[in-house]
DNA sequence: CATGAATGAGCGTTCATTCAT
DNA sequence: GATGAATGAACGCTCATTCAT
């Protein structure tokens, strides 16, 4: 019952909502949703219960793809500052190379249709990368704040950095190293 | 001239609209605005052409107040950190005791209905503030930044401090501080 | 209390009337007719207590002044067709140089808001053209057709009459007479 | 194809906006007509896209009726006044059993709401009408008139004689033949 | 009396969801 | 399961009329 029938179907929904969202934003028809799917109107209902239903589904999945990427291929051990400066390359290259995923979920984000239950499972998989924050904070000027604190500076620098990058693509390389050296001046 | 558009129905409208849009999202019906405002139906529409016309109007109010409020008191002279602080404690304070408002600025930021035009001038109206940052990057680590990058950084440190305040309020004050020198070493 | 101020006032609310309906249909707003007579908004309701009174004194007028106008001149004695010739040419005269003024008479004419004792008050105006009318038919091949259908027909031939010359303007004048001939015919 | 558009729910909407603008006027409420029709409000807007859309084919569909109905069994041979005749009276027998839906399309074709196209389209059904007048006029009084003046009159006077046949229906047969010699000796 | 803001019922259209096929 | 027509609540906006100034 959890994936009623064909994933292909499904996934076609979830990508059809994402580019749809960012035409549309969150208003958008479902009916929209699904002709750019290619399913018919009430199929979305099948694998779907609900618009809001898909929009959890799709915040979180859009999240879980965000952190799997940030953190693909990332060394397990190793200086915390490679560890590091790995996952946040790769995270502001998720983030050029999909502009409509990071403008869905910052969408979504935002959006009162999400639920708690959701906004912590996408807590869960930045996991991985909060754990690498909380050794950074460790002995920095940080060492006092809130570990939240530093997650919400952290994610907060990130999306800047990602949106100098998105604007001014020539130099995203540039901008992705001064956007962590300004990081890590944060946390030192 | 026969019973004159009133500022304080105009006002009334416009502090209405903050209200219920937090409670209810950019979706809420005019009509659940009007009834806020303590007006018919069909006067909001003496005081706003459109919907629309609304939430610009609002959005670029709520973040003049907002600038404004930072702005306020600031010695027009003096040694740059001490004027950037006392803006950065305006700011801040700001964000606990009109946490309404920032709550719909955010979420007005966000929509597609906001023009270019509103964004323009709201962001004319943190000109002031823009200034300050313009003489804290001169001659450090971020100099060779854009400026634009440099602002995304401030407003996405400011949110995140403000994040932090409104959850943690017991410890307001050393958030914001912990925020303005996260912000200077960044600057530094 | 009948006419309670200025008559001026009173005109050009009417013949604004005229115009916005012609422009816009009898839909339109009460408003953009008040506009047009230069008038504010609620001042219309001073010289008319409703819209639909308006447009009842308004399709009254117009058709005296229609009626008004083809009988203009007409010598009291005479040969009949001479008569007849006459009043038909100032009739289609007032076609051609009222235009406004007859479409507006046209859709005031269909509506179901002009009630019967404004259509019965028409009707009198039309009166002295009836009588001649009537004189027209006592000989003739209508003789036995009631009162009715002969006023219908010359009605229908004068209204295809003024069509034809107010899209064929050059040859108005012989299509007047043309018109003329073919009403004498059906009384002949 | 699941639950296909259904002819009859369309035909339905369609005769249903036939009687209620006839009762209302053409400002009758799409809800009223969906009412009257048995169908759902939104359901209207499945099978005609706008009001106006409705209209224009309620025209169309109404206009196409009654030619057909004037020109059903005409001997397509045959001297002129006998076909002639028999479509005339076919044409006012449709007018004395189709009273409503004269009404509405007197009302549809006053309305500013009928495209061009569609009076267009509407001339075009009139066609084989138009040909026998085209006819009735080569050798007559009118042989010099332009085939629009021709045509306006005819429509006018079949209109003048609708309206005495509704109004006298005792003694509609002879009120027919009485308009079909009037029309006859305009064209003789 | 003139003005134009205030009122609130009403309308065309949209859209999430249901359900007959 | 897939389809797309059916449903009806909801919304932004208009407008005739009223009434405070």
């Amino acid at each position: 019952m959890a994936r009623p029938k064909s994933d292909d179907k499904r996934n076609a929904i979830m990508s059809a909502a994402t580019r749809v969202i960012v035409k549309q934003g969150l208003s958008a028809p479902t009916a929209a949703i699904a002709r750019e799917a290619g399913v018919a109107n009430g199929s979305l209902f099948t694998y779907f219960e609900t618009k809001t239903e898909l929009f959890n589904q799709l915040y979180l999945e859009l999240k879980q793809g965000m952190a799997s990427a940030a953190t693909d291929g990332v060394p397990p051990r190793g200086a915390l500052r490679e560890q590091f400066l790995h996952t946040w390359s790769n995270w502001m290259r998720w983030a050029v190379s999909h502009r409509d995923e990071r403008r869905a979920l910052a969408l979504l984000s935002v959006s009162d249709e999400i639920t708690p239950a959701s906004r912590a499972a996408g807590h869960q998989a930045m996991a991985g990368i909060a754990a690498l924050m909380e050794r950074g904070r460790a002995n920095g000027a940080m060492r006092d704040a809130p570990m939240a604190f530093v997650g919400l500076l952290m994610n907060s620098i990130a999306e800047a950095t990602m949106d100098i990058m998105v604007s001014d693509p020539a130099h995203a390389q540039a901008h992705s190293l001064t956007g962590f050296e300004a990081l890590w001046r944060v946390l030192a």
